[in-house]
DNA sequence: ACAAAAACTTTACGCGCGTAAAGTTTTTGT
DNA sequence: ACAAAAACTTTACGCGCGTAAAGTTTTTGT
């Protein structure tokens, strides 16, 4: 590797031999050109280490290998966890994946598509905060950006939608419950940050009522995306009541079942299936940590690997297609039920 | 707002009856031109939204107004959480963070950087992933790039270095224990991936020493960021050790000590102070989920504040002074014992 | 071995901006 | 009100690349 530094394309170009005009559709796509001439290239670029510089590039292209991908908040380590999975994806395609969080704010959510869009990328992938997101501004960006959305649904925007199905989480968990012991009440909050609570609700509302079961629905206090809080500071509440509502719960996710089960402990509730056990709590999302809690969590999976393959999937045929489909697609994958010693 | 789209500058300065070279000035620093032109400008932008072509001014600037921020693993809240105090005190300050995680692999950490390098960025806010880092290639990258080191330091490299005194921590969390019960036996990983980690076992085996007690260790088998299955697995394996070692432990970190009260749960063991409690457990880092674990995790929290402003302050100061500073400094900041009920 | 096709070179222009230089207008300070 | 300073306009060039067009060389297929 010699040290004298090169400017541009055209040093490097002469260096190697060869044309300029060459050198940049090798750039582009190193099989558009020749072996011998490829070798070339190669060969002078273990020697002088040049990369084009991307600036340049991306003015003079229509569209960038930028891709978007935009978390309503990362702080959850879920989205932190499905965002690498993406990430990972793009990258082995030659992509430059760029990775967003509005962090729960509607305004940070709208500065980041309107960053995004003088940003030509090829494709965004966007989950939206949901509830609270500017609409409007979102259906506008889609307009504008191949975008596909994530996680949270927005009905008719954007190219395609991908993520889990809510009705295969609630049937899989009250049913289950259900058939072990009494039937859940649902934990829920009044004012859920994501879209997915509600389908979650109605989920629960049509089950029981297959199952011949009345519906009961706590709604917690609270807003913002503090689940874990939340859920145990309107967990103690519900524990407080008189009398006892019920055995069982169903938090509408993990996190929510993060903060009932430390307020269960802190009231001295003894959480689980064992004889000496008052209570069953149950939840969705299989979050990260919801091995660890205690006890252990029993929950419903998303299929992270379905959802980020099929993500990915839909990403390069919307590339492949310029842009745009000529319909737009739903796609909604099942969960799988995790046993663990909560329920 | 009128439809018809504006191509480029040139365009817009004409809308707005002032002259390009003007327009850019005021795009790069809109309190560089008259009071009257600019709010020419600004009725312009109004009415027809232009936003300059970011490759192509930043192809012409010698540096863009971009901010790398790297972190070595975004999965773990503790990151998530302090890369967005980060990113958000950079949008106030009009610049572009662009945020990074390493997911706790070399190559991908090497390959982070080299992208950075030919984005030309103003600084970049780096949290190496430590040990397993391509060390050599840092110091190279930091050579040519103005670079802040946050959370775990390497010697010698980049401009400066901010973080946590390790030191601090340990002292808190030993002197306490050890105030109020027994010597604490510190649970920690053989090898961890973290610096940080080797820097509290010498501050625990000094603490302990000049308080006169023995230290005791025991080192968790395992690699990789799974702290918490570290932590549950070996915590096994050291509860089921017969006769028992300690009453009394000190986890390195939090995510180790969530697993290990999981653990303990597992077993059957009552964690925390009370009368029934056979079994103390201690950590640090103050980590997002330690309030909600069971009991409650007595820890010992790093300022996150402290910490993400000073690391904006001297990104700040970096580039005022032209990306390089006189002399390499390092700012430590104290951490805060935080007593909940697990000891 | 030959023609056709493919891949290359040479030349040239354009992308949308930053920015310098020379000349003009507006503002500032007394 | 006047000169000096500041801010502006006009003109022009350069950044590092993509890419088109015309001409040349190399490869391919028979």
């Amino acid at each position: 590797m010699s040290e004298n530094k090169i400017r541009n394309m055209e040093e490097f170009a002469a260096l190697s031999g060869i044309s300029r005009p060459t050198v940049s559709k090798y750039f582009n796509n190193p099989d558009s050109v020749r072996a011998s001439t490829r070798a070339r290239i190669e060969a002078a670029l273990e020697e002088h280490d040049y990369r084009p510089n991307i600036y340049a590039v991306n003015q003079n292209r229509r569209l960038t290998k930028n891709i978007g991908i935009v978390v309503p908040y990362l702080a959850d380590p879920f989205f932190a966890e499905i965002a690498r999975k993406i990430e990972l994806r793009c990258i082995e395609a030659g992509l430059s994946p760029i990775l967003f969080s509005s962090h729960g704010e509607k305004d940070l959510e709208v500065d980041i598509l309107d960053s995004l869009r003088s940003m030509k990328p090829a494709g965004v992938l966007l989950a939206p905060l949901g509830r609270i997101s500017d609409r409007g501004v979102i259906e506008k960006f889609c307009r504008d950006v191949p975008t596909i959305l994530f996680d949270s649904n927005l009905d008719g925007i954007g190219e395609a939608f991908v993520g889990s199905d809510n009705f295969s989480f609630v049937s899989q968990s009250v049913e289950y419950l259900t058939r072990s012991g009494n039937p859940p009440v649902l934990f829920e909050m009044l004012r859920p940050a994501n879209p997915n609570a509600n389908k979650r609700r109605k989920a629960y509302m049509s089950m029981m009522e297959r199952l011949g079961f009345e519906p009961r629905i706590f709604q917690a206090e609270g807003d913002g995306w503090g689940f874990e809080e939340i859920g145990f500071k309107e967990g103690l509440r519900f524990l407080d009541q008189k009398p006892a509502q019920t055995d069982t719960v169903l938090c509408s996710n993990d996190r929510l079942a993060i903060g009932f089960l430390s307020a269960c402990f802190e009231r001295g509730i003894q959480v689980g299936r064992g004889e000496s056990c008052t209570m069953r709590v149950a939840a969705h999302d299989d979050h990260p940590f919801s091995r660890f809690t205690c006890p252990s969590l029993t929950t419903v999976a998303h299929d992270y690997d379905q959802v980020s393959n099929k993500v990915i999937e839909m990403l390069f045929q919307l590339i492949e297609s310029g842009g745009h489909f000529e319909s737009r697609s739903e796609h909604l994958y099942p969960a799988k039920l995790v046993l663990r010693s909560s329920a």
